[in-house]
RNA sequence: GGUCCCAUCGUCUAGUGGUUAGGACAUCAGGUUUUCAUCCUGACAACAGGAGUUCGAUUCUCCUUGGGAUCACCA
């Protein structure tokens, strides 16, 4: 049984780089009937510890439908038989596998103060030679009582591993150094907790940025003092930023998730997204259902390149998502992202506008832009007419005789007969009475009834505004015209 | 700087010891006798460079170059 986990810390948002490595965990977990997804907060860092991001990355996996089977949840509650499952609440777990070591001549207490540290370490560079711990590794060293740093007593040697995205990896002895265990806080270091959990979790693979890879040689070797298999491991290329020169990060203004939720994205499209920057199921498919992406993931598809974040693709994917979900769901979805007007209006007329705009839409925060003037009067607005490169080679007086004949023809269609093959045929009408080319004719129009750059079908605009308001905007935009 | 990793269109990527090197985004041009958007069609566009192995390398090897990561009482 394949069991992953996601160890995130508290330390502030998560941002898109580290969510696909939550997804490829998640979806390694759930390909595999029976496999377990396990989320462990990372929080040994009290420095930088940032109250209420914990709760922040809990809702963010949430949305996307990243559901773990162990650890915390969004009550408070913990669920899972190996937990705790915020490492503050181990401590018990660090101590007894430290003891372990100590016992077998594996750790011990690290006499220095950070300043000698320091004071090796700029010797060494003064030298030009790389740091080591181990070359000044005390020779009777103290008992350890707790307030001084546990450092593992490496025994340096070349090591090589199989990692299932980089294939067969080696890392020499140099990377091998006396890493600190716990910290004087009491508290363990990322290298030692991490360990000691995914043991007593029972993780079986490890996914995680290629950043770890360096650290290798010394997981193996601590492995090894601990008398412990390791597990198997695969690091994941990083994503870049859009420039491609640096490591997506926070300081570059890499984006919550969360960003991009509010920002109108639907979870479908973030995933597909995500999955889609090193890996793909070999065939021409772009889009991938949630579903889908967890029945064809495997880590063997998993490139070994990194990749840019290149927000445009994300933006064409949520296009194609919103077009594809159920108008139902996509109306929940759209609940809060009406304007002003719209999210006071009633809810069946505005699934009505949401089913004839969607396909217009990029990003669900567009919206009010697509949408408002459905709900209330828009403001009319003739620079808008021209500034368009069509229109505005037409004298204002045509315009408004062009708009004077729509409303002439509209005005002598019934109530009954106010659909949309009708309307259809009117305007086609109105187009050689006028003798005006479409583009002229039904863009005046358009913008006379929306004043919005883009918008639905006319007949179908029409129709949702019914005959009285859409003569009533016609008239206003010529009264104002004048 | 030491160590490790990576290298196909601008971007995400497929692919093979012999292919017209495929798809998608973006861009541009047409079309859908109704605009904008959607949609459809088409165009533009790539194997970083140099050696070696080979009848033949984008593919295998080495070097160079470029990029990234890592060298914390952060994870």
């Amino acid at each position: 049984m394949i069991r992953t986990r996601f160890a995130p810390s508290p330390t502030g948002y998560i941002h898109v780089g580290n969510i696909r490595t939550a997804l490829f965990a998640y979806l390694l977990s759930r390909h595999d009937e029976g496999g377990s997804f396990i989320l462990r907060i990372e929080d040994t860092d009290q420095k930088r510890f940032v109250d209420g991001a914990e709760r922040a990355v809990l809702e963010t996996l949430q949305w996307l439908g990243l559901d773990w089977d162990e650890g915390p949840q969004l009550s408070g509650a913990e669920i899972g038989d190996f937990g705790p499952y915020h490492q503050t609440e181990r401590r018990e777990y660090y101590q007894r596998w430290a003891e372990k070591l100590i016992a077998a001549g594996r750790a011990y207490a690290d006499p220095y103060t950070p300043e000698e540290i320091q004071g090796f370490r700029d010797e060494a560079a003064r030298n030009k030679k790389a740091f080591r711990y181990r070359d000044h590794r005390p020779n009777n060293p103290p008992e350890w009582n707790g307030t001084q740093p546990l450092r593992f007593k490496s025994e340096p040697k070349d090591y090589s591993w199989h990692d299932e995205i980089m294939g067969d990896s080696a890392g020499g002895r140099d990377a091998v150094d006396d890493f600190i265990l716990i910290k004087s806080d009491g508290l363990p270091t990322y290298n030692f907790a991490h360990i000691i959990d995914d043991i007593e979790m029972k993780i079986t693979h490890v996914i995680r940025g290629q950043e770890f890879i360096a650290s290798m040689p010394n997981y193996l070797s601590l492995y090894e003092a601990l008398g412990e298999a390791p597990p198997i491991y695969a690091h994941m290329p990083h994503i870049l930023n859009e420039t491609g020169n640096k490591k997506l990060g926070k300081r570059d203004g890499a984006k919550s998730v969360n960003e991009y939720r509010a920002g109108g994205y639907l979870r479908e499209a973030m995933l597909n997204f995500l999955a889609s920057m090193g890996w793909n199921d070999g065939t021409e498919q772009e889009i991938f259902s949630p579903t889908e992406l967890v029945e064809k993931f495997t880590l063997s598809r998993v490139g070994r390149s990194s990749a840019r974040f290149d927000e445009k693709r994300l933006l064409w994917l949520n296009g194609q998502w919103i077009k594809r979900i159920e108008l139902d769901d996509l109306s929940e979805r759209a609940a809060d992202f009406w304007g002003e007007m719209g999210q006071k209006a009633d809810p069946d007329y505005k699934k009505e506008v949401l089913s004839i705009v969607r396909d217009r839409l990029k990003t669900l925060a567009d919206l009010p832009l697509l949408s408002e003037y459905f709900f209330s009067t828009p403001k009319v607005d003739w620079p808008m007419i021209d500034s368009d490169k069509q229109l505005k080679k037409l004298p204002r007086a045509d315009q408004i005789s062009l708009l004077k004949s729509a409303v002439e023809k509209l005005s002598k269609i019934s109530l009954t007969d106010w659909t949309s093959e009708n309307l259809q045929g009117k305007l086609n009408e109105l187009l050689s009475l006028t003798d005006s080319k479409p583009a002229v004719l039904f863009s005046l129009i358009r913008f006379a009834l929306t004043w919005a750059p883009f918008s639905p079908s006319l007949p179908e605009t029409m129709i949702l505004l019914g005959p009285d308001e859409t003569l009533a905007r016609l008239q206003s935009a010529i009264v104002a015209g004048k």
